[in-house]
DNA sequence: TATTGTTATACTCTATAACTATA
DNA sequence: TATAGTTATAGAGTATAACAATA
């Protein structure tokens, strides 16, 4: 509306946003080529990924991934049909289905994530002490919730 | 091949790996918020804000989308349709097509500016001097083109 | 002959709404 | 009735291949 009020954007915080900007751009572009050495869209490797750690019901993947219950239907589809994921059902309740990695997709998710060279590559610069700063760094910045707004 | 070599997965850069991807995560939602909230999926928003920028050539905006060629068309075809971009002729090669940003386009490209709350919230409760620090070390980070490959 | 942009095609992801089977 | 998962549908992004216009 007419005049902004000027959101603090002096030349050092852009400059910061615009390298945030660029480390997500190389991280999903790692992400997105190393899932494709696998022959898995991003969003399998994001699920595989997650279902690598444990079984989970569709309804809560969907939640992980921020996305619609039905599209994890389709996703695990993809993945059941390429071996890599199971569908259980949930003793406790006979509605849910738990969406569990095979054997094959648990290896798969680990050559997955050993082959993000985004883990060693930029990180490998950095002394310990730097990472450490970083650390302190990130979880500052990701402290507050969603930002108290106004 | 074969034997993995270890890279460097020790729990410190293990942690700052994983709050990188935090960012990135906590980074997409709001950019695709952002571009929801002008009706703008993130692709025409990413699009947009770099026709804002200058008028390009369709090839120039896959190469910097990072995408064939042939998905551009679809793009600046629905921005066209609603009135955000235009194409014009390039004077010096009939071939080509510049996509360019109408006056309404580059509005709603500021406005999407500055609706990425992204640039002050989480960056607000880092004092100057920790700003700079997180300069140095995302410069660093970034350094390398690609990493050495093996 | 090579390049630019487009079209045609097929697949995946996405949200919405309606459906089923449980609870 | 409420919830979990699915199906059906439609729109958007993506890559591939073939094409017209131009270089």
């Amino acid at each position: 509306m007419g005049t902004q009020q000027t959101p603090s954007f002096d030349p050092l915080t852009l400059e910061v946003v615009d390298l945030i900007g660029t480390v997500v751009a190389r991280y999903h572009e790692e992400y997105e080529d190393a899932a494709a050495e696998h022959a898995l869209t991003g969003a399998q490797a994001r699920l595989l990924s997650l279902l690598s750690l444990e079984p989970l019901p569709m309804r809560r993947l969907a939640q992980r991934l921020k996305c619609e219950p039905s599209n994890v239907t389709g996703i695990v589809d993809r993945l059941e049909a390429r071996g890599l994921a199971e569908r259980r059902p949930d003793p406790s309740d006979r509605r849910v289905k738990l969406a569990a990695a095979t054997e094959e997709g648990r290896r798969v998710a680990r050559s997955l994530r050993l082959s993000l060279r985004f883990a060693r590559e930029p990180l490998a610069t950095l002394s310990r002490e730097e990472r450490m700063s970083l650390r302190e760094l990130l979880l500052r910045m990701l402290d507050e919730p969603t930002g108290a707004g106004a």
